[in-house]
DNA sequence: GTGGTCTAGACCACG
DNA sequence: GTGGTCTAGACCACT
């Protein structure tokens, strides 16, 4: 069974839905570090995508130091995904504070946005 | 002085910095309504940008509601926002809380969020 | 008190409104055979357009033969209408059927249709 | 042999003959559900017309929810047309009753319109 | 002068 | 190969 899913009728490239994917389960525990990934062909059979398009994906994610990859053995999530996680908590704390500022401008209130930012922690 | 400005280099679309661009400047009442804005020509001129691209905005944000547009008169900012301010608005919540649930799911607490939402307001 | 109204923000020509406007209070006997209309400038000053639109409307409706016009004495409904009329019906009578046409198309019952008949002459 | 076929030397534009050929298409149902269209260049090449035209088609199809497009893919009929029936089933009625009531002012009798109506339906 | 349509040809990212 | 964006330059109808 495979914890990733891909919605082929999304405008977002297929590649691009992959490495967030991936990089959510990573960072959030569900996938464990050093945990092997499926193969390039497995996936693509998988999920009936191109191989070109995962072997993307999983570039990415090594550029981004999410998985390694040892040749004629596999992809592997990272051990220390420290540097990963900071940065994408940068970024997201970045979104937040555009997604506020853009709230703002149009006239929502702080309040509503208040009531928005609790109703995640309920 | 315009009040419009667009990067070339950047990944999103001229056109849809435009549109974005002028939708904002509508809804927060900068352009009034039934103001005319530059002529397709002279804002192409202006920006140092293909007549077409600038149409293809106009064209997006005709649709949208935001302006009108009569043949051999111009375009104006269209006289009733409010079914465009309020879908504005709807999108604007949505992606403050999407942005949230990224951010929760990354680990950040929520009182570093109410201080991100407390620093817009200072 | 003109009888003519123009929309300035319809897409449809000013031009072609003013015809289509002026044909129909001749069809319908509104304005009677014979009877003066206002002059180009006149009526361009009371409607707030450009005499040049008011003029191409005129040339118009004398080529249909709606309107004659008398050099530097003005124009009037024409005194014999039945070949207009005529025209005007035909054309009314396609567009009827084209429409009927559409909505079978679309899979429109013909009782729909015919209720919409009955509801013209409730 | 195609479905689809232009008149270039008509006064509606070419992208709008499109739009209308192939809503039909669409709605009527010879084009099923998530069928592919043919590619912008292919119907290009085909209706001997500019690909930017079939793209501009195109996108105002997508945008009335006619079809979807997915780059590096292609596009494909709307598996979902309910709305857009819906709509062009309210537009329909309106434009027939907009015929019958210009008929109508025009003197033509119920009995001619019913003659008109039993005669699609013969 | 205005908006709108069209052609021709180029380049991009994606699969 | 696909859809999508952009430029350059032309022509049209309308005011």
């Amino acid at each position: 069974m495979s914890k990733i899913t891909i919605d082929v009728k999304s405008r977002t490239p297929i590649f691009e839905q992959l490495r967030h994917n991936i990089t959510e389960l990573a960072l959030s525990g569900i996938l464990a570090p050093d945990e092997q990934l499926p193969s390039v062909r497995a996936l693509a059979c998988d999920l009936a995508i191109n191989p070109n398009t995962i072997q993307k994906a999983y570039a990415e994610l090594e550029r981004d130091g999410i998985i390694y990859s040892l040749p004629a053995r596999g992809s592997f999530i990272s051990s220390d995904l420290s540097a990963a996680a900071s940065s994408a908590k940068a970024e997201a704390r970045n979104s937040v504070s555009n997604a506020i500022r853009q709230a703002k401008l149009l006239g929502i209130s702080k309040e509503e946005l208040l009531e928005l930012l609790n109703r995640e922690w309920r």
